[in-house]
DNA sequence: GTTTTGCATATTGTATACAATACATCATAA
DNA sequence: TTATGATGTATTGTATACAATATGCAAAAC
Protein backbone atom coordinates (compact mmCIF):
# COMPACT_ATOMS: atom_id res chain seq x y z
CA UNK A 1 0.00 0.00 0.00
CA UNK A 2 3.18 2.24 0.39
CA UNK A 3 3.03 4.69 -2.32
CA UNK A 4 6.87 3.76 -3.33
CA UNK A 5 5.62 0.35 -4.04
CA UNK A 6 4.80 0.72 -7.45
CA UNK A 7 2.69 -2.80 -8.56
CA UNK A 8 4.35 -3.54 -11.83
CA UNK A 9 1.95 -4.84 -14.23
CA UNK A 10 2.84 -8.41 -15.53
CA UNK A 11 3.99 -9.04 -18.80
CA UNK A 12 1.74 -10.72 -20.35
CA UNK A 13 -0.80 -7.84 -19.18
CA UNK A 14 1.54 -5.38 -20.92
CA UNK A 15 1.66 -7.38 -23.95
CA UNK A 16 -2.01 -7.64 -24.25
CA UNK A 17 -2.43 -4.48 -24.10
CA UNK A 18 -0.12 -3.00 -26.20
CA UNK A 19 -0.96 -5.40 -28.76
CA UNK A 20 -4.94 -5.08 -28.44
CA UNK A 21 -4.19 -1.16 -29.12
CA UNK A 22 -1.86 -1.83 -32.21
CA UNK A 23 -4.20 -3.68 -33.84
CA UNK A 24 -7.40 -1.57 -33.06
CA UNK A 25 -5.53 1.18 -34.47
CA UNK A 26 -5.16 -0.80 -37.52
CA UNK A 27 -1.50 -0.56 -37.26
CA UNK A 28 -1.29 -3.88 -39.18
CA UNK A 29 -2.17 -4.24 -42.47
CA UNK A 30 -5.18 -6.72 -43.21
CA UNK A 31 -4.06 -10.39 -43.48
CA UNK A 32 -0.90 -9.71 -41.41
CA UNK A 33 0.47 -12.55 -40.05
CA UNK A 34 2.39 -12.30 -36.88
CA UNK A 35 5.36 -14.53 -36.61
CA UNK A 36 6.02 -14.82 -32.87
CA UNK A 37 9.66 -14.82 -32.59
CA UNK A 38 9.35 -11.67 -34.19
CA UNK A 39 7.08 -9.37 -32.72
CA UNK A 40 8.57 -10.88 -29.68
CA UNK A 41 12.03 -9.52 -30.79
CA UNK A 42 10.35 -5.89 -31.76
CA UNK A 43 8.11 -6.04 -28.37
CA UNK A 44 11.16 -7.71 -26.20
CA UNK A 45 9.63 -10.11 -24.47
CA UNK A 46 9.96 -13.75 -24.46
CA UNK A 47 7.26 -16.08 -26.41
CA UNK A 48 5.48 -17.38 -23.17
CA UNK A 49 3.83 -14.04 -22.15
CA UNK A 50 3.11 -12.90 -26.28
CA UNK A 51 1.57 -16.02 -26.41
CA UNK A 52 -0.84 -15.83 -23.58
CA UNK A 53 -1.39 -12.28 -24.64
CA UNK A 54 -2.45 -13.74 -27.87
CA UNK A 55 -4.83 -16.42 -26.57
CA UNK A 56 -6.35 -13.36 -24.40
CA UNK A 57 -6.89 -11.62 -27.78
CA UNK A 58 -8.29 -14.13 -29.92
CA UNK A 59 -11.57 -15.12 -27.50
CA UNK A 60 -12.27 -11.44 -27.73
CA UNK A 61 -11.97 -11.39 -31.50
CA UNK A 62 -9.23 -9.03 -31.75
CA UNK A 63 -6.68 -11.24 -34.11
CA UNK A 64 -7.76 -14.83 -35.41
CA UNK A 65 -5.45 -17.81 -33.46
CA UNK A 66 -4.95 -20.42 -36.40
CA UNK A 67 -3.66 -24.21 -34.49
CA UNK A 68 -0.47 -24.98 -36.29
CA UNK A 69 -0.54 -21.82 -38.10
CA UNK A 70 -0.05 -18.75 -36.11
CA UNK A 71 -2.17 -15.39 -35.49
CA UNK A 72 -3.54 -13.20 -38.11
CA UNK A 73 -4.87 -9.83 -38.17
CA UNK A 74 -8.11 -9.88 -40.11
CA UNK A 75 -10.61 -6.92 -41.18
CA UNK A 76 -13.86 -8.10 -41.39
CA UNK A 77 -15.10 -8.11 -44.81
CA UNK A 78 -18.30 -5.43 -45.50
CA UNK A 79 -20.59 -8.23 -44.55
CA UNK A 80 -19.13 -9.45 -41.28
CA UNK A 81 -18.84 -5.78 -40.70
CA UNK A 82 -22.25 -4.94 -40.90
CA UNK A 83 -23.36 -8.61 -39.00
CA UNK A 84 -21.01 -7.01 -36.33
CA UNK A 85 -22.90 -3.78 -36.59
CA UNK A 86 -26.45 -5.74 -36.60
CA UNK A 87 -25.48 -7.23 -32.91
CA UNK A 88 -24.11 -3.95 -31.46
CA UNK A 89 -26.71 -2.26 -32.73
CA UNK A 90 -29.32 -4.69 -30.88
CA UNK A 91 -27.45 -4.69 -27.75
CA UNK A 92 -27.21 -1.36 -27.46
CA UNK A 93 -30.32 -0.64 -28.46
CA UNK A 94 -31.25 -2.43 -25.78
CA UNK A 95 -29.40 -1.45 -22.87
CA UNK A 96 -30.46 2.03 -23.59
CA UNK A 97 -34.31 1.11 -23.72
CA UNK A 98 -33.80 -1.12 -19.67
CA UNK A 99 -31.63 1.38 -18.25
CA UNK A 100 -32.02 4.93 -20.30
CA UNK A 101 -33.04 6.20 -16.62
CA UNK A 102 -29.54 5.48 -15.49
CA UNK A 103 -28.18 7.72 -17.86
CA UNK A 104 -25.97 10.48 -16.90
CA UNK A 105 -27.92 13.68 -18.17
CA UNK A 106 -26.06 16.18 -16.90
CA UNK A 107 -22.69 14.24 -18.81
CA UNK A 108 -25.05 14.11 -21.62
CA UNK A 109 -25.71 17.67 -21.59
CA UNK A 110 -22.17 18.99 -21.53
CA UNK A 111 -21.18 16.20 -24.19
CA UNK A 112 -24.05 17.92 -26.09
CA UNK A 113 -22.77 21.47 -25.24
CA UNK A 114 -19.37 20.69 -26.68
CA UNK A 115 -20.97 18.92 -29.66
CA UNK A 116 -22.54 22.73 -30.53
CA UNK A 117 -19.55 24.29 -30.52
CA UNK A 118 -17.52 22.10 -32.54
CA UNK A 119 -20.35 22.12 -35.00
CA UNK A 120 -19.54 26.26 -35.51
CA UNK A 121 -15.91 25.00 -35.91
CA UNK A 122 -13.95 24.00 -39.03
CA UNK A 123 -14.77 20.80 -41.01
CA UNK A 124 -11.75 18.81 -39.52
CA UNK A 125 -11.91 19.93 -35.74
CA UNK A 126 -15.31 18.66 -36.21
CA UNK A 127 -15.17 15.37 -37.29
CA UNK A 128 -12.38 14.78 -34.67
CA UNK A 129 -14.81 16.07 -32.37
CA UNK A 130 -17.77 13.63 -33.84
CA UNK A 131 -15.82 11.13 -33.21
CA UNK A 132 -15.35 12.17 -29.84
CA UNK A 133 -18.95 12.95 -28.96
CA UNK A 134 -19.62 9.09 -30.45
CA UNK A 135 -17.47 7.69 -27.98
CA UNK A 136 -18.45 9.50 -25.25
CA UNK A 137 -22.13 8.93 -26.08
CA UNK A 138 -21.70 4.88 -26.48
CA UNK A 139 -19.94 5.09 -23.10
CA UNK A 140 -22.60 6.56 -21.22
CA UNK A 141 -24.88 3.92 -22.51
CA UNK A 142 -22.71 1.37 -21.25
CA UNK A 143 -21.65 3.49 -17.59
CA UNK A 144 -25.17 3.77 -17.46
CA UNK A 145 -25.94 -0.27 -17.86
CA UNK A 146 -26.12 -1.14 -14.45
CA UNK A 147 -25.96 -5.27 -15.29
CA UNK A 148 -22.18 -6.25 -15.28
CA UNK A 149 -22.15 -8.81 -17.40
CA UNK A 150 -24.64 -7.47 -20.24
CA UNK A 151 -22.01 -3.82 -20.03
CA UNK A 152 -19.03 -6.06 -20.76
CA UNK A 153 -20.39 -7.58 -23.20
CA UNK A 154 -21.30 -4.23 -24.76
CA UNK A 155 -18.06 -2.76 -23.95
CA UNK A 156 -16.17 -6.07 -25.66
CA UNK A 157 -18.35 -5.62 -28.94
CA UNK A 158 -18.08 -1.71 -29.15
CA UNK A 159 -14.39 -1.99 -28.62
CA UNK A 160 -14.86 -4.59 -31.85
CA UNK A 161 -16.07 -2.28 -34.05
CA UNK A 162 -13.40 0.35 -33.53
CA UNK A 163 -11.03 -0.35 -35.98
CA UNK A 164 -14.16 0.25 -38.67
CA UNK A 165 -15.16 3.21 -37.12
CA UNK A 166 -12.98 5.23 -38.07
CA UNK A 167 -12.57 4.49 -41.68
CA UNK A 168 -16.47 4.74 -41.47
CA UNK A 169 -16.40 8.28 -40.36
CA UNK A 170 -13.51 9.48 -43.55
CA UNK A 171 -15.56 7.94 -46.02
CA UNK A 172 -18.71 9.59 -45.15
CA UNK A 173 -19.36 12.62 -46.97
CA UNK A 174 -22.89 14.06 -45.76
CA UNK A 175 -21.93 16.09 -42.82
CA UNK A 176 -25.20 17.50 -42.25
CA UNK A 177 -27.01 14.14 -42.15
CA UNK A 178 -24.55 12.81 -39.60
CA UNK A 179 -24.42 16.02 -37.43
CA UNK A 180 -28.59 15.59 -37.21
CA UNK A 181 -28.05 11.74 -36.12
CA UNK A 182 -26.31 12.40 -32.98
CA UNK A 183 -28.23 15.36 -32.61
CA UNK A 184 -31.22 13.82 -32.51
CA UNK A 185 -30.25 11.07 -30.05
CA UNK A 186 -28.63 14.05 -27.37
CA UNK A 187 -31.89 15.83 -27.96
CA UNK A 188 -34.03 12.68 -27.40
CA UNK A 189 -32.04 11.72 -23.82
CA UNK A 190 -32.38 15.52 -22.75
CA UNK A 191 -35.50 15.24 -23.31
CA UNK A 192 -36.32 11.53 -21.40
CA UNK A 193 -38.05 10.56 -24.08
CA UNK A 194 -37.24 6.66 -24.23
CA UNK A 195 -38.70 5.46 -27.56
CA UNK A 196 -37.37 8.06 -29.18
CA UNK A 197 -34.17 7.95 -28.06
CA UNK A 198 -34.28 3.83 -28.92
CA UNK A 199 -35.35 5.33 -32.67
CA UNK A 200 -32.91 7.53 -33.18
CA UNK A 201 -30.14 5.09 -32.27
CA UNK A 202 -31.53 2.64 -34.61
CA UNK A 203 -31.20 5.33 -37.54
CA UNK A 204 -27.86 5.99 -36.16
CA UNK A 205 -26.56 2.38 -36.84
CA UNK A 206 -28.65 2.26 -39.98
CA UNK A 207 -26.66 4.67 -41.27
CA UNK A 208 -23.77 3.45 -40.72
CA UNK A 209 -25.19 -0.34 -41.78
CA UNK A 210 -26.00 0.91 -45.17
CA UNK A 211 -22.27 1.62 -46.12
CA UNK A 212 -21.87 -2.25 -45.14
CA UNK A 213 -24.65 -3.73 -46.32
CA UNK A 214 -24.04 -1.68 -49.95
CA UNK A 215 -20.71 -2.72 -50.31
CA UNK A 216 -21.45 -6.59 -49.89
CA UNK A 217 -19.72 -8.48 -52.68
CA UNK A 218 -19.94 -11.61 -51.31
CA UNK A 219 -22.80 -13.04 -52.94
CA UNK A 220 -23.23 -11.10 -56.34
CA UNK A 221 -21.43 -12.67 -59.41
CA UNK B 1 -7.52 -35.79 -45.73
CA UNK B 2 -6.81 -39.48 -45.30
CA UNK B 3 -8.99 -41.01 -43.21
CA UNK B 4 -6.83 -43.11 -41.42
CA UNK B 5 -4.99 -39.55 -40.57
CA UNK B 6 -6.52 -38.62 -37.10
CA UNK B 7 -5.98 -34.20 -36.61
CA UNK B 8 -5.38 -34.57 -32.68
CA UNK B 9 -6.45 -31.62 -30.92
CA UNK B 10 -3.35 -29.80 -28.87
CA UNK B 11 -3.29 -30.47 -25.35
CA UNK B 12 -4.36 -26.86 -24.62
CA UNK B 13 -7.19 -27.39 -26.57
CA UNK B 14 -7.63 -30.86 -24.52
CA UNK B 15 -7.41 -29.86 -21.22
CA UNK B 16 -9.67 -26.37 -21.74
CA UNK B 17 -12.40 -28.80 -22.83
CA UNK B 18 -11.80 -30.98 -19.91
CA UNK B 19 -11.66 -28.61 -17.58
CA UNK B 20 -14.38 -26.98 -18.93
CA UNK B 21 -16.84 -29.87 -18.30
CA UNK B 22 -15.44 -30.47 -14.75
CA UNK B 23 -16.15 -26.65 -13.97
CA UNK B 24 -19.60 -26.80 -15.43
CA UNK B 25 -20.46 -29.93 -13.97
CA UNK B 26 -19.50 -28.43 -10.37
CA UNK B 27 -16.68 -31.30 -9.83
CA UNK B 28 -15.28 -28.23 -7.73
CA UNK B 29 -16.02 -27.23 -4.20
CA UNK B 30 -16.98 -23.08 -4.16
CA UNK B 31 -13.51 -21.35 -4.05
CA UNK B 32 -11.67 -24.41 -4.68
CA UNK B 33 -8.24 -22.99 -5.31
CA UNK B 34 -6.45 -24.81 -8.59
CA UNK B 35 -2.66 -25.19 -8.16
CA UNK B 36 -1.02 -25.50 -11.49
CA UNK B 37 1.70 -28.31 -10.22
CA UNK B 38 -1.11 -30.29 -8.63
CA UNK B 39 -3.21 -30.31 -12.21
CA UNK B 40 -0.43 -30.67 -13.98
CA UNK B 41 -0.24 -34.01 -12.14
CA UNK B 42 -3.42 -34.96 -12.43
CA UNK B 43 -4.37 -34.16 -16.23
CA UNK B 44 -1.26 -35.26 -17.02
CA UNK B 45 0.58 -32.32 -18.81
CA UNK B 46 2.93 -29.61 -18.23
CA UNK B 47 2.28 -26.13 -17.25
CA UNK B 48 2.26 -24.50 -20.36
CA UNK B 49 -0.93 -25.65 -22.31
CA UNK B 50 -2.67 -26.14 -18.58
CA UNK B 51 -1.79 -21.78 -18.32
CA UNK B 52 -3.08 -21.44 -21.94
CA UNK B 53 -6.75 -23.53 -21.47
CA UNK B 54 -6.68 -21.26 -18.15
CA UNK B 55 -6.58 -18.13 -19.72
CA UNK B 56 -9.52 -19.34 -22.20
CA UNK B 57 -12.03 -20.67 -19.27
CA UNK B 58 -10.57 -16.89 -17.40
CA UNK B 59 -11.69 -14.57 -20.45
CA UNK B 60 -15.08 -16.52 -20.67
CA UNK B 61 -15.99 -16.27 -16.82
CA UNK B 62 -15.73 -20.00 -16.17
CA UNK B 63 -12.86 -19.84 -13.39
CA UNK B 64 -11.04 -16.28 -11.78
CA UNK B 65 -7.58 -15.57 -12.59
CA UNK B 66 -5.84 -13.70 -9.35
CA UNK B 67 -2.29 -12.44 -10.87
CA UNK B 68 0.04 -13.53 -8.43
CA UNK B 69 -2.20 -16.06 -6.48
CA UNK B 70 -3.62 -18.36 -9.19
CA UNK B 71 -6.85 -19.43 -10.20
CA UNK B 72 -9.96 -19.91 -8.13
CA UNK B 73 -13.18 -21.93 -9.04
CA UNK B 74 -15.83 -19.23 -7.62
CA UNK B 75 -19.21 -19.91 -7.44
CA UNK B 76 -21.76 -16.52 -7.86
CA UNK B 77 -23.20 -15.40 -4.63
CA UNK B 78 -27.23 -15.11 -5.77
CA UNK B 79 -27.32 -11.72 -6.21
CA UNK B 80 -24.99 -12.08 -8.95
CA UNK B 81 -26.46 -15.41 -10.16
CA UNK B 82 -29.90 -13.03 -10.65
CA UNK B 83 -27.71 -10.55 -12.47
CA UNK B 84 -26.51 -12.96 -14.81
CA UNK B 85 -29.77 -14.48 -15.24
CA UNK B 86 -30.95 -10.77 -16.20
CA UNK B 87 -28.70 -10.51 -18.61
CA UNK B 88 -29.48 -13.81 -20.51
CA UNK B 89 -33.27 -12.85 -20.29
CA UNK B 90 -32.66 -9.74 -21.65
CA UNK B 91 -30.45 -11.28 -24.35
CA UNK B 92 -32.63 -14.60 -25.13
CA UNK B 93 -35.67 -12.83 -25.78
CA UNK B 94 -34.08 -10.01 -27.71
CA UNK B 95 -32.73 -13.04 -29.94
CA UNK B 96 -36.07 -14.93 -29.90
CA UNK B 97 -37.98 -11.79 -30.70
CA UNK B 98 -35.47 -10.75 -33.63
CA UNK B 99 -35.23 -14.51 -34.81
CA UNK B 100 -38.20 -15.68 -34.13
CA UNK B 101 -39.16 -16.84 -37.79
CA UNK B 102 -36.53 -18.56 -37.95
CA UNK B 103 -37.03 -21.02 -35.36
CA UNK B 104 -37.09 -24.61 -36.51
CA UNK B 105 -40.58 -25.43 -36.30
CA UNK B 106 -40.14 -29.02 -36.71
CA UNK B 107 -37.44 -29.58 -33.87
CA UNK B 108 -40.49 -27.69 -31.74
CA UNK B 109 -42.90 -30.22 -32.59
CA UNK B 110 -40.76 -33.23 -31.80
CA UNK B 111 -39.71 -31.45 -28.39
CA UNK B 112 -43.27 -30.48 -27.07
CA UNK B 113 -44.37 -33.74 -27.90
CA UNK B 114 -41.31 -35.90 -26.20
CA UNK B 115 -42.14 -33.41 -23.58
CA UNK B 116 -45.97 -34.22 -23.12
CA UNK B 117 -45.12 -37.99 -23.23
CA UNK B 118 -42.49 -37.53 -20.12
CA UNK B 119 -45.00 -35.60 -17.70
CA UNK B 120 -47.04 -38.64 -17.98
CA UNK B 121 -44.58 -40.65 -16.67
CA UNK B 122 -42.64 -40.66 -13.07
CA UNK B 123 -41.26 -38.14 -11.54
CA UNK B 124 -37.86 -38.00 -11.64
CA UNK B 125 -37.91 -39.12 -15.17
CA UNK B 126 -40.06 -35.88 -15.57
CA UNK B 127 -37.14 -33.36 -13.83
CA UNK B 128 -34.35 -35.03 -16.21
CA UNK B 129 -36.82 -34.74 -18.96
CA UNK B 130 -37.17 -31.02 -17.99
CA UNK B 131 -33.45 -30.30 -18.36
CA UNK B 132 -33.02 -32.16 -21.88
CA UNK B 133 -36.17 -29.90 -22.85
CA UNK B 134 -34.78 -26.84 -21.68
CA UNK B 135 -31.05 -27.42 -22.96
CA UNK B 136 -33.00 -27.94 -26.39
CA UNK B 137 -35.15 -25.45 -26.81
CA UNK B 138 -32.73 -22.93 -25.47
CA UNK B 139 -30.49 -24.26 -28.00
CA UNK B 140 -33.23 -23.91 -30.82
CA UNK B 141 -33.46 -20.60 -30.17
CA UNK B 142 -29.65 -19.73 -30.71
CA UNK B 143 -29.63 -22.33 -33.83
CA UNK B 144 -32.04 -19.18 -35.02
CA UNK B 145 -30.07 -16.56 -34.27
CA UNK B 146 -28.01 -15.94 -38.12
CA UNK B 147 -26.27 -13.19 -36.50
CA UNK B 148 -23.01 -15.17 -35.56
CA UNK B 149 -21.90 -12.52 -33.36
CA UNK B 150 -25.17 -12.54 -31.05
CA UNK B 151 -25.30 -16.50 -30.92
CA UNK B 152 -21.73 -16.91 -30.02
CA UNK B 153 -22.46 -14.17 -26.93
CA UNK B 154 -25.95 -16.15 -26.05
CA UNK B 155 -24.25 -19.24 -25.99
CA UNK B 156 -21.92 -18.29 -23.79
CA UNK B 157 -24.35 -16.78 -21.66
CA UNK B 158 -26.28 -19.90 -21.67
CA UNK B 159 -22.95 -22.30 -20.30
CA UNK B 160 -22.20 -19.71 -18.04
CA UNK B 161 -25.66 -20.50 -15.98
CA UNK B 162 -24.92 -23.77 -16.68
CA UNK B 163 -23.79 -24.72 -12.97
CA UNK B 164 -26.55 -22.86 -11.49
CA UNK B 165 -29.18 -24.19 -13.91
CA UNK B 166 -29.19 -27.81 -12.81
CA UNK B 167 -29.19 -26.82 -8.56
CA UNK B 168 -32.27 -24.50 -9.31
CA UNK B 169 -34.44 -27.41 -11.02
CA UNK B 170 -33.72 -29.61 -8.48
CA UNK B 171 -34.50 -27.64 -5.69
CA UNK B 172 -37.44 -26.14 -7.13
CA UNK B 173 -40.45 -28.44 -5.90
CA UNK B 174 -43.62 -26.33 -7.96
CA UNK B 175 -43.45 -29.01 -10.57
CA UNK B 176 -46.91 -27.77 -12.44
CA UNK B 177 -45.97 -24.69 -12.69
CA UNK B 178 -42.61 -25.69 -13.72
CA UNK B 179 -44.72 -27.50 -16.57
CA UNK B 180 -47.37 -25.22 -17.66
CA UNK B 181 -43.95 -22.59 -18.05
CA UNK B 182 -42.67 -24.31 -20.68
CA UNK B 183 -45.61 -26.08 -22.36
CA UNK B 184 -46.69 -22.08 -22.63
CA UNK B 185 -43.68 -21.51 -24.40
CA UNK B 186 -43.61 -24.65 -27.07
CA UNK B 187 -47.19 -23.75 -27.61
CA UNK B 188 -46.70 -20.08 -28.12
CA UNK B 189 -43.62 -20.52 -30.59
CA UNK B 190 -46.02 -23.38 -32.52
CA UNK B 191 -48.73 -21.30 -32.75
CA UNK B 192 -46.36 -18.21 -34.24
CA UNK B 193 -47.63 -16.00 -31.27
CA UNK B 194 -44.09 -14.10 -31.12
CA UNK B 195 -45.18 -11.59 -28.58
CA UNK B 196 -47.09 -14.04 -26.67
CA UNK B 197 -43.83 -16.41 -26.48
CA UNK B 198 -41.20 -13.57 -25.73
CA UNK B 199 -44.00 -13.10 -22.64
CA UNK B 200 -43.32 -16.61 -21.81
CA UNK B 201 -40.51 -16.59 -21.90
CA UNK B 202 -40.07 -13.58 -19.61
CA UNK B 203 -41.86 -15.13 -17.47
CA UNK B 204 -39.71 -18.61 -17.31
CA UNK B 205 -36.91 -16.35 -16.38
CA UNK B 206 -38.19 -14.55 -14.10
CA UNK B 207 -39.42 -17.78 -12.53
CA UNK B 208 -35.89 -18.93 -11.88
CA UNK B 209 -34.86 -15.36 -10.95
CA UNK B 210 -37.05 -15.06 -7.86
CA UNK B 211 -35.01 -17.51 -5.95
CA UNK B 212 -32.30 -15.61 -6.36
CA UNK B 213 -33.60 -12.68 -5.67
CA UNK B 214 -35.14 -13.60 -2.93
CA UNK B 215 -32.39 -15.48 -1.36
CA UNK B 216 -30.04 -12.63 -1.81
CA UNK B 217 -28.52 -11.78 1.72
CA UNK B 218 -25.75 -9.54 0.53
CA UNK B 219 -27.78 -5.93 1.88
CA UNK B 220 -29.83 -7.73 4.71
CA UNK B 221 -28.57 -6.84 8.06
C1' DG C 1 7.69 -29.81 -68.90
C1' DT C 2 5.04 -31.19 -65.07
C1' DT C 3 4.45 -33.60 -61.00
C1' DT C 4 5.99 -35.82 -57.03
C1' DT C 5 8.99 -36.94 -53.36
C1' DG C 6 12.34 -36.07 -50.01
C1' DC C 7 15.08 -33.09 -47.35
C1' DA C 8 16.25 -28.68 -45.14
C1' DT C 9 14.33 -24.97 -42.76
C1' DA C 10 11.08 -22.25 -40.29
C1' DT C 11 7.41 -22.04 -37.01
C1' DT C 12 4.26 -23.46 -33.66
C1' DG C 13 3.30 -26.63 -29.53
C1' DT C 14 5.05 -28.42 -25.19
C1' DA C 15 8.15 -29.25 -21.38
C1' DT C 16 11.31 -27.61 -18.27
C1' DA C 17 14.47 -24.52 -15.99
C1' DC C 18 14.96 -20.20 -13.76
C1' DA C 19 13.29 -15.72 -11.48
C1' DA C 20 10.23 -13.14 -8.76
C1' DT C 21 6.86 -13.03 -5.55
C1' DA C 22 3.75 -14.48 -1.95
C1' DC C 23 2.99 -17.35 2.09
C1' DA C 24 3.83 -19.58 6.41
C1' DT C 25 6.62 -20.58 10.17
C1' DC C 26 9.35 -19.49 13.84
C1' DA C 27 12.19 -16.71 16.64
C1' DT C 28 12.76 -12.55 19.13
C1' DA C 29 11.62 -8.41 21.44
C1' DA C 30 8.33 -5.29 23.58
C1' DT D 1 1.45 -12.95 25.41
C1' DT D 2 1.40 -10.61 21.31
C1' DA D 3 3.34 -8.22 17.59
C1' DT D 4 6.87 -8.03 14.34
C1' DG D 5 10.42 -9.33 11.41
C1' DA D 6 13.45 -12.64 9.18
C1' DT D 7 13.88 -16.73 6.63
C1' DG D 8 12.74 -20.79 4.13
C1' DT D 9 9.27 -22.89 1.18
C1' DA D 10 5.70 -22.99 -2.15
C1' DT D 11 3.68 -21.00 -6.18
C1' DT D 12 3.16 -18.14 -10.00
C1' DG D 13 5.54 -15.53 -13.94
C1' DT D 14 8.98 -15.75 -17.60
C1' DA D 15 12.58 -17.55 -20.53
C1' DT D 16 14.48 -21.12 -22.98
C1' DA D 17 15.17 -25.71 -24.73
C1' DC D 18 13.15 -29.43 -27.14
C1' DA D 19 9.52 -31.83 -30.11
C1' DA D 20 6.21 -31.97 -33.65
C1' DT D 21 4.51 -30.10 -37.59
C1' DA D 22 4.19 -27.34 -41.63
C1' DT D 23 6.49 -24.95 -45.49
C1' DG D 24 9.40 -24.32 -49.41
C1' DC D 25 12.74 -25.77 -52.59
C1' DA D 26 15.23 -28.83 -55.30
C1' DA D 27 15.95 -32.97 -57.59
C1' DA D 28 14.26 -36.95 -59.79
C1' DA D 29 10.80 -39.60 -62.15
C1' DC D 30 7.27 -39.79 -65.50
Amino acid sequence: MSPSKIRHLSLSEEIYSRLMRLILDNKYPDGYRMREEKLCAELGVSRTPLREAMIRLDREGILERVPRYGCIIRRLPPSEIAELLECRKMLECLTLREYFNNIDLEAVKSLQLRFEEAIKSGDDELRIEILNTDEALHGLIVSACSNRFLAKQLKDIQMRCRPYRVLRCAEAGDIPSIISERRNILDSVLAAKKEDAVKCMEAHFDASLSYYKADDGSLSS
